[in-house]
DNA sequence: ATGGTCGCCATTGTATACAATGTGGCGGAA
DNA sequence: TTCCGCCACATTGTATACAATGGCGACCAT
C-alpha cells in the first residue's frame, strides 16, 4: 500500500464489499478523506479506479455511487460469465503447459483438504481465495489478453463473495468436483468437454446464488 | 463540452483516433495541459477515463500510455465481438419492439441510400456513424446492461475505424445486406437466424480488417 | 573497458485553496 | 393551499504549489 491513491482505493473497495457502503450509497469525497486519511486527490483517483472495476458509477458534477444491480442484470451476468468462462476453459484446454497445470492442481489439493477437514472450521475467504487462484490460472493457461480484461469486467466480487456465502459444504464439494473434471479434461487436452464441466460450473454457482438471493439486497445466512 | 475534463478527454481522445499520438505513445501531462488549455487535474481525470474505455494504459509512477494490440489481441477482439454480438441479436429478435425496429430500417436504408449514390463521394466517417446507430440499437433491444458494457469494452475505435478504412464498396455493400437480412430475422423472431448471420457479420469485418493490415501499425489506403 | 553506484532532473503523485454547479428549503404570490 | 422562483449551502470541479519517485547519465572503481 505505498501510495495514497492505493491506500484510498482498498479502504473504499473493503467498505463496499463489507456491505458497510450499501448499493446506491452516495460516496461523498469529504467523508472519504476522514475516512482514509489522504486528501481529497487520491480519493478521487481511487474513485476513478473503482469505477473502472465497476464497483462505483460517477455521474458528473453529481458524484460517486455504489453500483447495484438488478435481479436481471445479475441473470445476464452470470450467463455471459458461464458462455466466456467456458470459451476460457476450451482455450486452456489446447495452450496449457505444465506450470499451470501444476498450479491448478495445488489449489484444487487445497480446497480438498479444507474440506476433508471437519466442516466447522472451514474459512470462507481462504476457499474464495483459493478459488481465485484456480480461475485465474486458467485465464492464464487460456492466453487472451482481452478474454482477461472482458471477465475481469463481468467477475463483480460483491457478488461471487456473496456466492461463496450461500454455499453449504456439500456445494462447495461439488464445486471442487468441477475443479478435479476440468483438470482431467485439461489433461487429455479436450477443449469440448473443458467447456461443457466449465459451463455447468458457473451455472451451478448461479442457482446457489439465487437460492440465498433476497431482492432487498440482503443475504440468507449459509 | 461543458467541463474541462470533458474537454481534454475529446481532445485527447481524437488525436488517438486520428494517429496522432501513436500506438505506445508515453502522454506526459505537462504536454496534454497546453495541448488543452486546462490544468493537470483535468487532464489526470481524462486520462481516467480513457484508460476505462481502454484506449489507454496507465502504470503507476511511470504515466499513460497509448494502448496498442498485438496481431493476436486483434485475432481475439474479433473472435470474441462475434460471440458477444451474436447474443445480442439472439436476445434482440426476442426483445425488440416498433420503435428499435423502425430506427434499424432507417439506419439500413440511409446507408443504403449513400451506396446508391456514385461511390466516389462516400465519406467513411458517414458510414460508420450509420453504422454504428445499426449496432447501438441492435443493443439496445437485447436490453441488457451487462452485455453493453461488456461489448462497449471489446469494441476498439481505432480497430474499427481502421476496418472501414479497408473497406471498398462492395465490401460495404455485403455489409449492408448482412443487415437487412438481420432485420428481417428480427422481424419473424428467428433469435437463431439473427445470431448466424451477425456472427457472418463480424468474421466478414475481421477477414477485410485483416486484409489491410500491416504490422508496422500502419494501414493500406482503401 | 566494463560494471556498478550515485545524484540530478523529468515526470508523476499529493495537498490545499478557490470556483462552479446542482439541490433543497424558504418565502411570496396566485 | 399550492406552485413558482430565488437564495444559501453542500458537494463536486479546477487550478496551483509542493513532495516523491524513478529513469538515465556521468563518474568512479576495478
Amino acid at each position: 500500500m505505498a501510495t495514497a491513491t492505493e491506500k484510498a482505493y482498498d479502504i473504499i473497495r473493503r467498505n463496499i464489499l463489507d456491505g458497510v457502503f450499501e448499493a446506491g450509497t452516495h460516496l461523498k469525497e469529504e467523508d472519504l478523506v476522514r475516512l482514509c486519511g489522504v486528501s481529497r486527490t487520491p480519493v478521487r483517483d481511487a474513485l476513478r479506479r473503482l469505477a473502472i472495476d465497476h464497483y462505483v458509477v460517477t455521474r458528473p458534477n453529481q458524484g460517486t455511487f455504489v453500483n447495484q444491480w438488478s435481479l436481471k442484470d445479475i441473470h445476464d451476468i452470470f450467463e455471459l460469465r458461464a458462455m466466456l468462462e467456458g470459451v476460457v476453459a476450451r482455450r486452456a484446454a489446447a495452450a496449457i503447459g505444465p506450470g499451470h497445470m501444476a498450479a491448478l492442481k495445488q489449489a484444487f489439493g487445497t480446497i480438498q483438504a479444507m474440506l476433508a477437514d471437519d466442516a466447522a472450521d472451514l474459512d470462507v475467504n481462504l476457499f474464495l481465495a483459493e478459488n481465485k487462484i484456480f480461475h485465474m490460472t486458467m485465464l492464464q493457461a487460456a492466453d487472451s489478453a482481452p478474454l482477461a480484461t472482458m471477465l475481469s469486467s463481468l467477475v463483480q466480487p460483491p457478488i461471487v463473495a456473496r456466492t461463496a456465502l450461500g454455499y453449504n459444504v456439500e456445494d462447495l464439494r461439488q464445486s471442487n468436483e468441477h475443479h478435479r473434471e476440468l483438470i482431467e479434461a485439461l489433461g487429455v487436452g479436450d477443449g469440448a468437454w473443458a467447456e461443457a464441466i466449465m459451463q455447468a460450473h458457473i451455472r451451478a454457482a448461479h442457482r446457489k446464488f439465487m437460492a440465498s438471493y433476497r431482492p432487498g439486497g440482503g443475504f440468507a445466512a449459509p
